[in-house]
DNA sequence: CGTTGAAAGTCAGTATGCGTTCTTTCAGTG
DNA sequence: CACTGAAAGAACGCATACTGACTTTCAACG
């Protein structure tokens, strides 16, 4: 078994296990995951943007944001406007609650990082940021690549 | 946007997503997630476990794991045969055809690894891998922890 | 030996995550 | 301006994940 304890791919899906974990227990109570924080995050950098490059921004599946804007809706913390320019596409915006919701959850979110590499000394947490970070950008090619710069707004 | 970027969370969401896009690249013709890899490999080393240790063993959430096995099971793969000395149990033990697969994608499964780690340093691999076990290891208190050396089989 | 608390599995409900397909709409081209 | 290929969403299917409730069985205890 130590072959698989040892494995990266087993690492990192325990080290997701538990961020989701601290996550729940900080925010859960707001009924938010760390996914619709991201995306309510990134809506808010990027007033009118559409669920494509929504999805290209935060590296989620297209398929998958779909479900977690229409949540998001349901709840009243986004509306999705139809874009004047395009049928097609739909501009994503934060609703006066969603903003409130996300500057209330702001602290535990931070909070939340904390306490995931507590167990690291400071100066393995930067070491494991910037190693993760790595890890993800040389990567970009296998997965919806974020676009950091991407011409949005 | 960069304050996301650069949360562990997100990072750690990246690396895993990463992760299972390399696996089913590299294995996904097999048929076999690393969920179910994981699962075959455990029961490879513990033969006869129930489905309560074999959760702990690999960090599963128990429900989870349940329809994993159902799945493994339909592919022929494993066999869940009642415990004689305690009927709520299901022993698992792999059939030759689940031994005779997880025989071939173990080298797949090792160059999953390989590519996962390929964007860091030699050194930067050893380091990321020390730091991602003692963030696990010092957070089993709020997911499943493994059992390292659980009294089974 | 009967009661009781816990353990093993299952199931229902909710939320990702990804592949595939389909419709609608757009944009570039001849 | 008709045609074509691509983009944006929506929808479907499968596979994790996790919570909470529920059944069956066991084990410990008085």
């Amino acid at each position: 078994m130590q072959e698989i304890y040892g494995m990266p791919g087993h690492l990192i899906r325990r080290a997701h296990q538990i961020s989701g974990a601290l996550f729940a227990e900080e925010v859960g109570e707001h009924d938010l995951t760390s996914v619709q924080f991201s995306a309510l995050f990134a809506i808010r950098a990027y007033p009118g943007v559409d669920a494509t490059r929504l999805s290209a921004l935060i590296a989620f599946d297209r398929s998958t944001l779909g479900g977690v804007l229409e949540r998001l809706e349901a709840k009243d913390w986004i509306v999705r406007e139809p874009a004047p320019a395009d049928r097609r596409a739909k501009r994503l915006r934060l609703t006066p609650a969603g903003a409130d919701l996300l500057q209330e959850v702001e602290g535990p979110v931070r909070r939340v990082q904390e306490k995931l590499l507590a167990p690291l000394s400071p100066a393995d947490r930067a070491t494991f940021l910037r190693l993760a970070a790595q890890l993800a950008d040389l990567h970009n090619e296998v997965t919806p690549a974020p676009i950091r710069r991407a011409m949005v707004g």
